[in-house]
Formats: structure tokens, sequence, C-alpha cells
DNA sequence: AGCATAATTTAGACATATCTAAAAATAAAT
DNA sequence: ATTTATTTTTAGATATGTCTAAATTATGCT
């Protein structure tokens, strides 16, 4: 009655291989021992475990030292993950009523059940979304994806303007911020000023008129 | 970015308590360790260990060589796993075309995952199921369900008939078995004759005739 | 180049969940 | 009631994934 399903990879495997799809330019560079730590909250010498381990199951190159990248297979598998995870993302806001700050933690779980017929007709029955409620492009099945071919904020000229399609952060402090200011993805964004001294920019939106920090500006991407 | 959520209790945890509510009349009678061995594919020893573990979390009630049953707690644990399963079986099959025999494996993945908002907006959007595509009731939050006064086919007298309203074998053998024969829940059964030697049972549905064994019958249950 | 600092790896330990084999307790049989 | 068989538990081992502390390698600085 139980049955047990056939695990290609582990839950930890499946996470290890997001974080170095994440920092290392869809795994194509090296990535270090320390950043992966820092990013999956755990310890140095914890990731250089794990990266053996994906090494030995052709999923990384790993060479002493030298930090860590992913093989085809590894990155085949990470934008599997991916994939799934930014499906759920649309399912959850979607369907479920989910605000674009409460989604992470459940995708998060979600992203780990295998099943090819359950993500392929998730898929269908959201209508093959391309991007995710954040902005991010959903992988297809050969791992292939759109270019956001998007412009971040800091790069905007004064008087320019452009839709808000990408944000970077998705952490859930920085959406709530967003919620509160009516900063959604698809407002139209008017750069105003900017200001040297901190970095920080005077935009226009929705006829109204706010200044956000340099750090905020980092995040948020326009279609230009 | 990679948060960690609380997990109340291990997915391991999880399915015992599983498996006891199943085997012990929803927890409430003392349960073998060797029938929970069988039941979850795994050792006599396991079981001891695990079940000792549930019983220092005040989920289950364990007097050595006695057999477990579930506490008030452990029973809605439980009850809210198993909900969760029959809630996600009914979206799999309603909205992911997916047939009554492909959906149990996917669903006990998908049990475990935890949210409050996920399956009560799930309940929702599904519009508050009763019954699971089995015809197993669906608990409510507080682990409640209705009674299934259905009757077993063994039961049904000559000449009676009624609708198949649950099946208690859920294995994907036993569903391909009723799928070749058109025997779906709701279809509207007959009981023409009853084979005294070995208890198979001649019946009528959908105006064919067709001869079950009696260890099929044992799985059948009509609403009469 | 040589030394100090930072990053990375190794070694050894721990928790969880499992197993095998042996011991102990219960149930069945004569 | 005693012996036999079955069930259950204990003890000790293993695999995974993590940790701390120490050792090693790489990097930065003068």
């Amino acid at each position: 009655m139980y049955s047990k399903f056939v695990i290609l990879y582990t839950l930890s495997e499946e996470n290890y291989l997001k974080a170095i799809y994440h920092l290392g330019k869809q795994g194509n560079e090296a990535v270090n021992t320390n950043a992966i730590a820092e990013q999956m909250d755990t310890k140095a010498s914890s990731v250089t475990d794990m990266v053996k381990k994906l090494a030995e199951k052709d999923l990384a190159n790993y060479v002493k030292y030298q930090g860590v990248s992913l093989t085809a297979k590894g990155r085949l598998t990470a934008a599997s993950v991916i994939r799934k995870h930014r499906l759920w993302e649309v399912f959850l806001v979607d369907k479920l009523n989910f605000s674009w700050d409460e989604v992470h933690d459940v995708a998060e779980q979600l992203e780990h059940v295998k099943s090819e017929k359950l993500i392929n007709e998730l898929d269908a029955f959201l209508e093959f979304p391309t991007h995710d409620p954040h902005g991010d492009p959903i992988p297809d099945k050969n791992g292939s994806m759109v270019k956001n071919k998007s412009v971040n904020l800091l790069e905007v000229k004064v008087g320019l303007e452009g839709n808000l399609i990408h944000v970077k952060d998705s952490s859930e402090m920085f959406l709530k911020y967003l919620n509160k200011n009516n900063l959604a993805l698809g407002v139209k964004i008017k750069v105003i000023d900017i200001e040297p001294f901190d970095g920080s920019i005077k935009i226009a939106f929705e006829s109204k008129e706010m200044i956000i920090s340099k750090h905020v500006a980092e995040n948020l991407f326009l279609n230009i």
C-alpha cells in the first residue's frame, strides 16, 4: 500500500544544484564553497561534503579549492527543479489566491515532488505560462528559457520609463515593501531624478511620486 | 533566500501515524508491531523504534508488547495528513486529467507539504469535496468525516441493487482491473446470483453481466 | 619573497531512520 | 503446566547529512 517511488536525487542534492545554478550563471561559472554555504544557510564544510557527492554522480565539476560548476546533467536537473518551483508559484497565485510574497516557502516544498505527468499536466492546466509571479522566466522541459531582456532601474536614464517586469529579490520582506507602495509587476515607472550622493532615485508611477533607495532600485527591472 | 519552514513532524512520523490510523479503527484500537511493519514495508524493529518516539511526542499510546494506538493529538495529525492526501487526489483527477489508478504515489508525496493556507485554499478551489476519487470520505479540519453508510457487495442479497460508491483496495492493480471492466464509481450494480461454492457473484450493470470473485466483491461497496 | 589573513578541506562527532541478529516476552499446543 | 512457536524488543551497525575544530591551501600585502 505504501509504495516507494523512484527518487532520483535527494531533497538536499536538488537544493544544492539550485543554489549552484543560481550563483554561477546557470551553473556555467565556478562558484565558491563559501557563497554556497551562505546561500543555503549552512556551513562550508557541509558544502564540501555535498559537492563531492554531486561530482561523483556526474552532476557537478569540482576541483579542490577551485569551486564548483554544473555538468550538463546537473544543469538540466537544476532547471527542472526551478521549472517546478516557478510553475507551482503560478498555480498558487493564479488559482489559490496567494499573493506573490506568500508563495516562496510553499513552492520550495512542492518543487521536490517527483512526477513527470504531474508537472506536465500542471503546465497545461496553467496554459503554459512563461514567467512566474516575480517575472522570472520558467524553463521548459529541456531547461531552456526566454532571456529576460530587462534593464536594471539603476541603468535607466532620467526621463525614460518602462514597465516593471522583474524583481530580483523575492524575499517576503522585500515583496511586502513593494506591496505597501503599490509597486506591482506591470506598473509603468518613470525615472524623474537620480541623487548622486547616495544613488537614490525619484520615480513616478500611477500619478504618484516616490523616492527609492539604491538598494531597492538594484532589485527592480524594467522592459525599456 | 532558502528559508527553513517549521516542520512539525517528519515524513516518517506522518507515515507511521497514517498506518496506525488505518489499521486501528482511526487509531482507537491497539495495532500490532508486525501489522505496521507489513503495511509500511519495513522491519518490526524499525517500528518499535519509531513507535517509542511517537509515544514520547504524545502522539501514540504505547505499552511494550501490547501494541500501539493513537492519542487525540496523533489522531488529529493523522487525519490532517489523510485530508491532504485525499484533497490532492481530487485535484489530480478533476483538474489534471489523472485517472483514479494513477493518483496514489503522487498524493503520497503531496500530502506532506506543510501549509495551512495551501490546503484550505485547495479545498475551496475544489469546492469542498466530501469524497476522494475512490469514494473515501475527506476529513475536515477537525479530523471528522461523514460515515460511509455503504454496504459491502458480499452482504447484498440477490435481486437488490445500488450504486458503487467506494472501493476499499486502491492499489493500481485493482483499479486497473475495474477500469478494464468499466466498473467506475457511480455505476448501478445489481446482484443476480451468488455461487455458494466459492462465493463468487454474478452482477449486472450497464446492460451487461459479469462474474466477480469473492475477493473482488470484498473490496466493492454500494449505497443501498 | 615571505608572512598574515582568508577560504577550503579533513577528521571526528552527532542525530535520524533504518537494518540484522540475538534476547526476551507472549501466545499456542500438547 | 511445560514446551514450542511466534511476536516483540534490544543491542549494535550502517547510510545520510549535518556540525565543530583543526589542518591545509590559496590569496593579499608590504
